[in-house]
DNA sequence: TTGTAGGCGTTATCAC
DNA sequence: GTGATAACGCCTACAA
């Protein structure tokens, strides 16, 4: 690899020379003739100024972390729109993207080393409440912020859950549903909280008993069973927590033979949904995680360039972006 | 920041002694008690060593580098399933991922350059025959893998496409359908020829003439006026180059009321064909993503740790994995 | 067992 | 205009 010093001893001239000519000169600080010449060289040489000595002087990398403390990568949906989203924004702003790959179930503590080890600006983050990891992120100087599910402490980018499930639940009641089910995660998601704590509310005041919203609790593998279980409890609308928990009860009740909506109506939350088919159209609500994506970066980014004015904290507000409720033909 | 030079100076101990005994100290060339005070400190004061630093220091950084020379980023099915899998298969191997951001279309030269300024160890790469990039990366010292589509010059992991597209062809032509399409991108890639190239020889073989076999090339978004040309030709079976292209069509079938699989026959190539719904399962071949990424890292770590032996190309084999033909009900 | 010296490649601050 | 000099934080070789 070729290196500044190289086009110096060239050219016979200082290191630092080479390096205030290639870097923009702003000053007009050097003779024309010897910045032509450095220029000169350095194209024919194919000099490429060493990001990571760049980055060791100036104490900044202009890399982005991405980080989820949940067991998925870039092929579930929701990380991939993040992510792809957040590829999009980096790109103008000449920002990278690093992918914090860390095994599931490592430390907290291994994990908080290495994403404050220097190699990344700040840090988008998703995660979980009382994910330790979190707690140890607080107390350091990294800029985070956490997207789709807000965490105490940091700046974050959500979407209106609370909105979205009431206006799911309005469309169902519309419709003439009166006996609800909500499938929850076994997580303790703050977005599904919300989500959750409207469905119960708006249910009640609208006079629904409590035998008919009832809250389940589910992981994404074992639907099977949960399927027959909902059909033997009669018909009913159940709110799935997310779009991949719709579409996994939904294939199981093709299998069982269940009919949709008739005996399960089934709505999802995300805006994941799949559009490839027009088969089935799952009723969900749409949430912008590219919009998500983008402000988180903004937000970022502010924090990384404010970083060191009046403690970190100064700029932990919460951006709540609006969502909208889909209609479909599985309710 | 705390640095290893703070904890010696609160130990009265020189830097160097710090950083050896916190590197595992392998020859116990330290003594048991200044081990345990320099340990101690470490951990009350949370330090965590300067990657950056380390880096520059080591000409190593364990992060390797992700682009494509197309416009697509994570949320495009197959780029998600290459990175993706790149996650799981980094995380074992103690690397992490970096996705440079691009804007489509900036200049080679300058994407060049931010791929080789240091800061990934070597590069998974997804480019077409002719990519300008792919020219420049090919005269470098920066290791590369190809995946998906071979480029001369470099070593590949890609999928048995030519035994895919046989498998296809051997199903169509064993339903009884006589006349085909293939429907390729505008882009040159290597992949798809392979496939086109088996389509014509196979069905030549088979007595198909040149008017029963014809090419089609076509972008991702124009699919709504290519569906209602090829119901005008009759009854036929397309063969699209992609799966994603297959569901554009699929689509635009239903939205015309066109019959499938009665008046097109519909197959596609990937095996990112979407399984949330059985409404409509899309014939297909499916390649293994994953495998391809854990592989292509294998070969790239390979590179790697060779680097500087004999050159650059000496390993630039290519692997190329089997597929398996996916039957559904689109044919 | 520990400290000193040097360098990775860059940028910034000064003299000259 | 340009060249020393220093520093970013780390690791390695060698000397003590």
């Amino acid at each position: 690899m070729i290196t500044a010093k190289d086009i110096a001893r060239e050219l016979n001239l200082s290191q630092p020379t080479v390096s205030r000519i290639l870097n923009g000169d702003e000053g007009h600080r050097a003779a024309q003739a010897t910045r032509e010449r450095v220029w000169e060289a350095a194209q024919r040489l194919g000099y490429q100024p060493n990001a990571v000595a760049r980055s060791l002087r100036l104490g900044r990398t202009d890399i982005i972390g991405v980080h989820t403390s949940h067991n998925y990568d870039v092929r579930n949906d929701f990380l991939g729109a993040i992510v792809g989203a957040l590829q999009c924004a980096c790109a103008e702003r000449h920002l990278d993207i690093m992918l914090h790959s860390g095994l599931y179930g490592s430390l907290a503590e291994t994990m908080y080393g290495k994403l404050r080890d220097g190699r990344v600006d700040g840090l988008i983050l998703h995660s979980s409440a009382g994910d330790p990891l979190a707690e140890l992120l607080r107390e350091s100087a990294l800029p985070v912020v956490a997207v789709a599910d807000a965490l105490p402490g940091f700046a974050a980018v959500t979407c209106d859950d609370a909105g979205g499930m009431k206006g799911l639940v309005d469309l169902l009641w519309s419709r003439g549903h009166r006996k609800f089910v909500f499938l929850a995660p076994q997580e303790n998601l703050p977005s599904v909280e919300k989500r959750r704590r409207v469905f119960e509310v708006e249910l009640r005041n609208r006079g629904a008993k409590a035998q008919d919203r009832v809250i389940k609790r589910l992981d994404f593998e074992n639907s099977a069973p949960v399927a027959a279980e909902l059909r033997a409890q009669g018909p009913l609308a159940v709110c799935c927590w997310n779009d991949k928990t719709a579409y996994n009860l939904l294939h199981e009740c093709h299998l069982q033979g269940i009919q949709v909506p008739q005996e399960l109506a089934i709505a999802g939350f995300d805006g994941l949904r799949d559009e490839k088919l027009p088969a089935r159209l799952l009723v969900t609500v749409r949430c912008p995680w590219d919009e998500v994506a983008m402000q988180a970066l903004g937000v970022l980014v502010q924090l990384i360039e404010s970083r060191g004015e009046s403690g970190k904290g100064a700029i932990n507000k919460e951006i709540c972006l609006p969502v909208s409720v889909l209609d479909g033909d599985t309710i």
